[in-house]
RNA sequence: GCCCGGGUGGCGAAAUGGUGAGACGCGGGGGACUUAAAAUCCCCUGACCGCGAGGUCAUGUGGGUUCGAUUCCCACCCCGGGUACCA
């Protein structure tokens, strides 16, 4: 035994000290500040701006937004010029619903919020670049919002109309379509009721197919695109129209015109603007008594309990294949919103319409057979096409021919007779953005009594949201700004006579649907975005965010910018290059909740752990895309990681030379952390520097510096702090996501053995360690040598297969 | 109902252009150090059989293809998310 020298004193890992530290560094020398007009390849790095609520950054946010962040400072680490932008999302519903409940104003309640969020983003170590901030709620930015309603409405893409809106009776609101959940109040519960309000809508709808289109060339999760596809569901059909004696004619919208010669009877949706016209004197009462059923009741028994209800018109309609009289009927089972509000009944070949016959004995006609044998078979429910090879029965000169192929033909047939013509028909439906409540921005619109509508001009913007004490919604479908007399009340721009602003706010979605086109211009008060820059910086690099905006956000945003492209504004039309949609975190296989009580607080964990075994944790949880359950008591592992990194560090030494096998474990692992971060695979790129830490610190050998170097740059986007501290501790002088990052030697990650599996029977009992280019006879020969191995060989083997590098399996 | 995901140890999870299942981490067990504890370090840890060498079983269920299937094909069950009378 020798006497033990005195070690050398290490410094604890102390993430308190040295997280404020760094974080107070790089907001003095502006180290995540990029100078946007220069340095190379500049790189978008965006991820979804919260919206500041009442309870403060969740745990959800932070797993986003690091996950965000890592790629970002990856790019950074790979020399490009990383622009990593933040914002508040603090106008909208939510935050003026959370305002009431709490009884403070909104507009001093935002504030505050957006206050304790920069606070909290701050410890969170993002690489955030706080000099391009936007607040969507402040008039400098909102301006903007009102702007770029001005340019949709001169390009004729903002119009006006009666539409009908959620209605919470209880709230006294309008609601967004996403606070309806099955058909009650997201917040009280209580029944949503329809209500026929003047609103503002986008034309999405003109924009259906090139939003379509354009998705095939999108760098996007397939998650993402395939919601996108289905939202704006196209369907390719015709329009027919059928004769009614005495009254217009009805069109309908079919995707199945094939099956027309099986269609019994014609119904409309009760909201049809025909139906007064066609209902007869004798069915009078009848139909009133229907229409105002309908019209009462909730959407939950409408939509939700699905029995067919209806009643006859009286009215008597042509099939235009058939020449047959077939009877007209209302019944709200069929949509206004969609196609032509009235569609064919053909009850053998479509569910709905089958439970219709069925409530209302109407005659039920097969049209459609997987064979001729099934001609006349007796349908026990509706027969929905199951096969290409499907053939039209019971259809005149039709019958015998496929399905595909009657589509077109029987169209072109009807469209002779004009009476069909083919046509493509979208689900996506105009954006209603009118919202009469008070937390938004106002529409910039006025009303004369001489001029009509009349735009603010622009040099009038902002049209400032004026701050009222008494700004909840009531009973009257109106918003709170019109009880603003001196507000409300103004010249017309046009003619000077005094009209009325409009005082609905527009929708919160309009908001974010541009935020990142005005994040490089963020510091410009006369233009919404520069056009230089925006050409240098749009579109983005790489988006990053949940997919529960996969069809909302995303889609309003490519809207946007195919609008502000059409109107000369944009150079693409395409806001985001490359999409990710990263998972959700639960915690004990639910979605964290208040009400249930398994929320966690992100400042207690920073406090406890430290941000960067926090930041760690979090994407060491599981797959980024697919989320993961939080559970408190792994982290312990993650921060035992960061301490032996730090150890490491701090105790090797710079004389002598690296242990070569220690260098192949690194130059494996550069190459997998660097493969797996821009894939977002965070858990593996984590668990394989994890690998190379134990291979550094087994044995008792001193580390050398040259095997610890490397390893804080990869490190060093998960955890940033302590990468900058152990660079500078290494000898760094410049922020470590300036010192690129590592290369690896190929040659390095070939070793000259390999382990060979040795399967009998395709059964593995054994391996040899061979050279890497033994031959299958060497193999052979070394796993005759193991007795082990040798045992099960007996006789001749029928058969050998031989994967060079991986497996001998020798067949008996 | 439809459209996406996904079912692997006590737990979170790795691994597939077909080839050694369970990397990495948590938890658990044992040990070292310590007066003691914490921290740290080392060993073990899918189940079953066996003193051992070793063997058998095992990736939701049932089939199939193959020398070989967690991986590919067919059918089914379960869980999560989205969407819903869209004609």
């Amino acid at each position: 035994m020798t006497d033990t020298p005195a070690l050398p004193e290490i410094p604890a890992y102390d993430p308190a000290a040295i997280e404020a530290t760094w974080q107070q560094r790089w907001h003095e020398q502006g180290t995540n500040s990029p100078e946007l007009w220069q340095g190379s390849e500049p790189y978008y790095q965006l991820m979804m701006f919260p919206y500041p609520s009442g309870e403060g950054l969740h745990i959800g946010n932070l797993f986003a937004f690091t996950g965000a962040d890592i790629h970002g400072r990856f790019q950074r680490l790979q020399g490009r010029t990383v622009f990593e932008p933040i914002g508040f999302d603090s106008f909208g519903i939510q935050t003026e619903n959370y305002a009431i409940k709490v009884g403070a104003h909104p507009a001093k309640l935002t504030p505050r919020n957006v206050e304790r969020f920069r606070g909290q983003l701050k410890r969170a170590g993002l690489m955030l670049d706080w000099s391009k901030e936007v607040v969507t709620s402040d008039p400098s930015y909102y301006k903007w919002t009102q702007w770029l309603f001005l340019q949709l409405f001169r390009q004729g893409l903002a119009y006006k109309k009666a539409a009908a809106v959620n209605w919470c009776p209880n709230d006294k609101t309008v609601l967004a379509n996403e606070q309806v959940k099955d058909g009650h109040c997201e917040r009280c519960n209580a029944l949503v009721e329809q209500r026929l309000l003047e609103q503002w809508f986008f034309r999405t709808s003109n924009f259906a197919q090139r939003l379509l289109d354009n998705i095939a060339s999108l760098d996007w999760s397939e998650v993402t695109r395939q919601a996108q596809r289905n939202w704006i569901g196209r369907s390719e059909g015709a329009h027919v129209t059928f004769r009614v004696a005495n009254a217009h004619d009805v069109a309908v919208f079919t995707t199945r015109p094939d099956t027309i010669f099986g269609a019994t009877w014609l119904v409309l949706a009760p909201e049809h603007p025909l139906v007064q016209q066609l209902v007869t004197p004798a069915q009078h009462a009848a139909v009133s008594a229907y229409l105002e059923r309908t019209k009462t009741q909730d959407v939950v028994s409408r939509k939700v309990n699905k029995e067919k209800t209806g009643v006859f018109t009286g009215a008597v309609a042509i099939n235009p294949a058939t020449g047959q009289p077939i009877p007209v009927w209302i019944a709200d089972y069929v949509l206004m919103e969609y196609g032509t509000g009235a569609v064919m009944g053909v009850p053998g070949h479509d569910e709905r319409d089958f439970e219709f016959a069925q409530a209302f004995a109407l005659p039920i006609v097969r049209v459609v057979a997987a064979s001729m044998d099934d001609a006349s078979a007796p349908l026990a429910e509706a027969y929905v096409a199951k096969s290409d090879t499907d053939l039209l029965v019971n259809s005149a000169h039709f019958t015998g021919m496929p399905v595909p192929l009657a589509k077109k033909a029987v169209v072109a047939w009807l469209e002779e007779r004009q009476s069909a013509t083919p046509v493509v028909n979208y689900r996506l439906n105009d954006w209603c953005i009118s919202r009469q409540r008070y937390w938004g921005p106002p529409i910039p619109i006025i009303y004369c009594d001489a001029c009509g509508p009349v735009p603010v001009p622009e040099d009038q913007l902002p049209v400032v949201l004026p701050l009222i004490e008494n700004f909840r919604p009531d009973d009257s479908g109106i918003s709170p700004l019109a009880r603003h007399d001196e507000w409300y009340r103004v010249p017309c721009p046009t003619c000077g006579v005094i009209g009325r602003r409009e005082t609905d706010v527009s929708d919160n979605f309009l908001d974010s649907a541009w935020y990142f086109l005005r994040y490089p211009s963020a510091d410009r008060s006369d233009v919404p975005f520069d056009r230089a820059l925006t050409q240098r910086w749009l579109p983005v690099t790489t988006y990053i965010g949940g997919n529960e905006h996969a069809v909302l956000h995303l889609l309003y945003a490519r809207f946007i910018t195919m609008a502000l492209h059409d109107g000369g504004f944009l150079d693409f039309e395409e806001p985001f290059t490359r999409f990710r949609a990263h998972g959700m975190i639960i915690r004990e296989g639910a979605k964290m909740s208040k009400s249930k009580g398994n929320v966690v607080n992100p400042d207690d964990l920073i406090d406890r752990w430290g941000a960067d075994s926090f930041r760690t944790y979090l994407m060491f949880l599981g797959p980024y895309e697919d989320g993961g359950d939080y559970r408190d008591s792994g982290i312990t592992g993650v921060r035992r990681f960061l301490d032996r990194i730090w150890g490491s560090v701090h105790e090797c030494v710079r004389t002598g030379a690296a242990d070569p096998t220690v260098l192949r474990k690194l130059h494996a692992t550069i190459n997998k952390v660097g493969e797996d971060i821009p894939a977002l695979g965070y858990n593996t790129a984590i668990a394989a520097m994890m690998e190379y830490v134990n291979v550094l610190r087994a044995n008792e050998r001193a580390v050398h510096r040259d095997e610890v170097l490397p390893l804080v740059q990869l490190v060093a986007p998960f955890a940033p702090h302590i990468a900058e501290a152990c660079w500078e501790f290494l000898g760094g002088h410049e922020s470590v996501f300036d010192s690129g990052w590592p290369t690896y030697d190929p040659a390095l990650l070939i070793s000259d053995t390999v382990t060979i599996a040795i399967q009998i029977n395709g059964k593995t009992r054994g391996t040899v360690q061979v050279a890497r280019d033994a031959t299958q006879a060497d193999v052979s020969a070394a796993a005759l040598r193991d007795p082990n191995l040798a045992r099960f060989v007996v006789g001749e083997p029928k058969k050998v297969i031989h994967v060079p590098g991986r497996l001998l399996n020798i067949v008996m």
